[in-house]
DNA sequence: TGCAAACCATAAC
DNA sequence: GTTATGGTTTGCA
């Protein structure tokens, strides 16, 4: 039987589905009902199971990471991830994912370097990703540093890498499974949002003809 | 810049 | 099987 829990903390959403000590998946919104069809969408069909009040000790844990890393901060510890129903392609997309460390995004196609397949491949497993944001697709961005797509819509993307902005210069290359995956600082892409924004101002400062 | 064609794993027929 | 569809990229005018 499959668990489904909802809580909120400030103005946000929180649920979770667990079984088996595991994390089926998990979603956030602003709205309750959202934020709980969000994680059911993600069930596997004809899998029986209930929603309920009061968090296990598991389920409990589950949302601690979750907020936390919600909040911008590095989860206190591992959360297992049920990714046994999803293919292996996705499991390693999502594994390589996983890799992109706080302050840092990566792009679909260095993703899919260190991966396989192709960016827009890449796309579509992030699209279908039932852990966000404890695996932080919306740390992958568009090769040109702008934002590309995001389930939760662009601003929740935005928000959620301003918290995350730390303050490094350089780009990195973290070592995943099978190579190496090229990271760069969340700043490039905070800095081209700025420059539009800066844009978008100048042209309304202008009068109209 | 803007558009078209190539790209690659899935989902839907 | 085949076709359609993206959270993309690249090349070429």
């Amino acid at each position: 039987m499959i668990e489904v829990y909802v809580q909120s903390q400030g103005e946000t959403w929180f649920a979770v589905a667990c079984q088996n000590q595991q994390i089926l998946a998990v979603s956030f919104a602003e709205d309750q009902k959202i934020a709980a069809n969000k994680v059911m969408g993600y069930l596997p069909l004809h899998v029986p199971f209930r929603v309920l009040a009061n968090p296990s000790a598991f389920a409990q844990s589950a949302f601690a990471s979750l907020k936390r890393v919600y909040d911008g901060e590095e989860p206190r510890f591992e959360m297992p991830l049920a990714t046994g129903h999803l293919t292996a392609y996705a499991q390693k997309v999502l594994k390589t994912t996983m890799k992109i460390p706080i302050g840092f995004i990566s792009t679909y196609s260095a993703v899919a370097e260190a991966a396989g397949g192709g960016p827009r491949a890449v796309g579509n497993i992030m699209a279908g990703n039932p852990f966000a944001p404890i695996v932080p697709c919306h740390r992958v961005v568009k090769s040109d540093f702008s934002l590309g797509g995001y389930g939760g819509g662009l601003r929740v993307k935005v928000a959620l890498l301003r918290k995350e902005s730390r303050g490094f210069a350089e780009p990195r290359r973290v070592r995943v499974t099978s190579g190496f995956l090229r990271c760069y600082p969340v700043e490039r892409v905070l800095e081209r949002l700025d420059a539009f924004a800066q844009t978008i101002k100048a042209a309304d400062s202008k009068p109209e003809r």
